[in-house]
DNA sequence: GAGTTTGAAACT
DNA sequence: CAGTTTCAAACTC
């Protein structure tokens, strides 16, 4: 067989067919998706796809921003993939840890938008044309071979990254997971493992009806995905749907059905390169269909908001409804096998625990560099019965991660998405990852003649958030004021330099901004993430969280004289305020006033530079909440009570950090931001308010500091790492002689957001 | 709301 | 690296 690639199609054909509908398989739109596919349609596959059940259209989203473009800037931008096709193969895909069991129905469609591709699969020779292919603004468009459909009972498929040898396993468990796992891999061993479910298949084959997609558990889905929540937050999952999972979609083999058959096409290609286009999409693809039963639920949507992106591709969570029903195949089976791993990824276990997995994930720019180090290889595997397919999913690259960048605010996607198309997309520009997919076919599991590996290269993706309509739509709407988001109102700098609250904030100008001739906008993202790419090619950390923070109080102390927990990376500079004003960065931050600040007659009332402490010592409380288990730095962004405000990212990292929050005495609202790169992706949410010690729990990620770390590799510490950074050789953080920092060492540094103006009084909120 | 102050960011 | 300019937020009235 071949396996389908996706491949972006061009934008414009792919947003025809998504505003179309995507039809499965033999629909007549299907010619419209390409001339590729012409190549193609002598293929066996394509003729056993055509054979099967007919294939409802489905509405393709459209996602508006892109978050993570910045942050993949260091990344080959091959692909400005759009959504994941890959996604569908999330259906079948389960991870365990990520589980957004609800929405099987997303996965659908999915599998039909990754049958539009399959016009591309002509490309799938050429990985590297494939991904240079991608649009941006093709979300839509992913194919995945991997279907969703449950029955592929027999075959498995693995996508092995570049090297085949070398197959990790991965189980998509989560629907949700797909980013998750990107990032947990690269956290910790980088490895993933994906298990892909077989039993939509079947249905397929039965010519059983492809369960409609529900846009509103789609979005709910979504929305829950893009939540940011750190995995201590997690919310339980529920699996709703227990739909029958539709396979509609892909047969990756034509085989399925005859396994025999395909098996003898696959002989004269043993392997194949499938280039997929995933956006994140894919990668949810798998289910956490077991976790879902499991009842561990919570766990996934803390990560998996963050990649939203790819939760919303698909998950299926029915399969686990349908294995249970017995409708299913061997679903179970399929959740067995595991590929080994690359070294780095660590099983995401089907446990839908895994909260580390969030955390490295969020560092926009440097995601690059970390997903490099990120797994290997990710594998799917999904076997049946019968024969085996594996779906092994790898980047041969190295780069992941970049999924784990965008995070939106599920929330806000739930109230924005509601169609597909208004809401929030999530684009992908698949930049950076690339995914080799070898799949394998046996039929029976013991013969392994006919088990064909197929390379895909995969796609990166970047989300794109609309950043509009999440506003004008989303929640903060709905939170009613507008005034959730930080209104800039520039003047000259077109919202394009660092002046620009929103800018800094890594956040798109919304509606309640007074600034103008604003171009920080996502109809001008390209200069938007060219402006910052600039920036941050001139200062690294630009964009990084102002404020660090610091686990050990005793080191603190030591380096920054002041008893807070948290300092500002920098600095400041006040000659005349006293650092009592807002002009102080420090103050402003709710922190004290560290070595590191050159400020003149210093009264910051956090915590004076002469290490004279002030009255509030609300950072202490956070220092034991804000401290990862690991130790290491991390950034916590500390948002207001509100969560994600719809506002758009901009595309550089999700959620850089800086933000300001601020109560302004003002009170404008903190804004809310969407980590747009992720990573910070994660943004996070951070509900608390660092101020508040222990009511509010602060989300952390780990943040930018990482990022330093990764891109030096050596240092252990992240606070060196900052520093050395920032390229204008301002003081971003106060070195630490000790490095220490690694892990777990005593000292921890976390870049933190903290709102601009923290509530002095434990209770006070703002 | 207009004007001033302030300090970061950007520029030289 | 230091000095200057530009800029927009913060602040005052």
């Amino acid at each position: 067989m071949k396996m389908v690639s996706v491949v972006n199609g061009e934008n414009g054909e792919n947003d025809e067919e998504s505003e179309k509908g995507i039809v499965v398989m033999d629909t007549p739109e299907r010619t419209q998706i390409a001339n590729p596919l012409s190549k193609f349609e002598d293929s066996p596959v394509f003729n056993y796809i055509n054979s099967l059940s007919p294939i409802k259209p489905v509405k393709s989203m459209h996602f508006t921003q892109t978050f993570s473009s910045l942050s993949f800037a260091s990344l080959p931008s091959v692909f400005t993939s759009p959504h994941v096709s890959s996604i569908r193969d999330s259906k079948f895909l389960r991870r365990h840890q990520f589980s957004d069991p609800s929405k099987p129905e997303h996965i659908i469609e999915d599998a039909k938008k990754a049958e539009t591709n399959e016009g591309n699969l002509g490309n799938d020779q050429n990985p590297s044309k494939q991904q240079t292919d991608f649009n941006p603004s093709d979300s839509n468009t992913s194919a995945v071979p991997l279907n969703g459909c449950s029955n592929f009972e027999s075959s498995k498929l693995s996508y092995d990254p570049a090297s085949l040898n070398t197959m990790n396993t991965l189980k998509m468990a989560g629907p949700s997971a797909s980013s998750a796992p990107f990032i947990n891999n690269a956290s910790a061993d980088g490895s993933l493992r994906i298990e892909e479910e077989i039993e939509g298949i079947d249905a397929l084959h039965h010519g059983k009806e492809v369960t409609g997609c529900d846009w509103d558990s789609m979005i709910s889905d979504a929305s829950e995905l893009l939540n940011f929540n750190s995995p201590s937050e997690m919310v339980p999952y529920k699996g709703s749907g227990q739909n029958t999972l539709d396979c509609t979609d892909y047969k990756v083999d034509g085989t399925d059905n005859n396994p025999s058959e395909q098996n003898d096409g696959m002989k004269d290609e043993p392997e194949n390169h499938l280039t997929v286009d995933s956006t994140l999409n894919n990668f949810e693809v798998a289910e956490p269909v077991e976790d879902a039963d499991e009842g561990g639920p919570n766990m996934f949507r803390g990560m998996r908001r963050r990649c939203l992106v790819f939760e919303m591709s698909g998950t299926r969570r029915k399969h686990l409804e349908d294995s249970s029903n017995g409708s299913s195949l061997n679903t179970s089976e399929s959740n067995q096998t595991v590929l080994p791993n690359d070294n780095n990824l660590p099983p995401l276990g089907a446990t839908a625990n895994d909260s580390s997995r969030c955390i490295l994930p969020g560092i926009g720019l440097h995601l690059n560099s970390i997903a490099s180090n990120l797994v290997d290889q990710k594998v799917i595997k999904h076997e049946s019965s019968g024969s085996t397919r594996q779906l092994i999913i790898g980047h041969p690259s190295g780069i992941y991660g970049s999924m784990a960048l965008a995070t939106l605010d599920a929330t806000s996607l739930e109230n924005n998405m509601g169609p597909p198309q208004n809401s929030l997309s999530v684009a992908e520009d698949a930049k950076a990852l690339n995914f080799v997919i070898s799949e394998e076919l046996s039929q029976g599991q013991t013969s392994p003649k006919k088990k064909r590996q197929v390379t895909c290269i995969l796609i990166v993706f970047t989300l794109k958030v609309a950043p509009k309509k999440l506003i004008t739509n989303g929640r903060r709407s709905d939170a009613g004021d507008g005034e959730a988001c930080k209104r800039c109102n520039c003047k000259k700098s077109k919202c394009l330099k660092l002046y620009c609250e929103c800018f800094a904030a890594g956040v798109y100008c919304v509606e309640p901004c007074s600034c103008h001739d604003c171009y920080n906008k996502p109809i001008h993202e390209d200069t938007v993430l060219a402006t910052r790419k600039q920036i941050e090619s001139r200062n690294p950390l630009a964009f990084a969280p102002k404020v660090i923070k610091t686990a050990d109080p005793m080191q603190e102390d030591e380096l920054n004289n002041t008893p807070a927990s948290a300092r500002h990376k920098r600095g400041c500079n006040c000659k005349k305020s006293g650092c009592l004003k807002k002009y102080c960065e420090c103050y402003q931050g709710g922190v004290g006033c560290s070595i590191n600040c050159r400020c003149e007659g210093c009264k910051n009332t956090f915590g004076r530079k002469d290490g004279s402490e002030m009255d509030l010592e609300v950072n202490h409380a956070d220092e034991s909440e804000g401290i990862g288990s690991d130790g290491s730095l991390q950034m916590v962004l500390h948002t207001e009570a509100e969560p994600i405000s719809a506002t758009p990212a901009t595309p550089s990292r999700f959620g850089r950090q800086s933000i300001p929050f601020v109560n302004s005495s003002k009170g404008k609202p903190p804004r809310a931001f969407l980590a747009i790169g992720g990573s910070s992706s994660s943004q996070r949410f951070g509900k608390l308010n660092p101020f508040k010690g222990g009511e509010n729990k602060q989300l952390q990620t780990v943040g930018e500091n990482e990022i330093p770390e990764i891109l030096e590799g050596n240092n252990g510490s992240p606070i060196s790492g900052v520093k050395s950074c920032s390229p204008n050789s301002k003081r971003v953080s106060p070195p630490h002689s000790g490095g220490g920092m690694g892990q777990r060492s005593s000292r921890k540094l976390i870049l933190q957001s903290i709102p601009s103006f923290p509530c002095l009084t434990p209770n006070s909120k703002q």
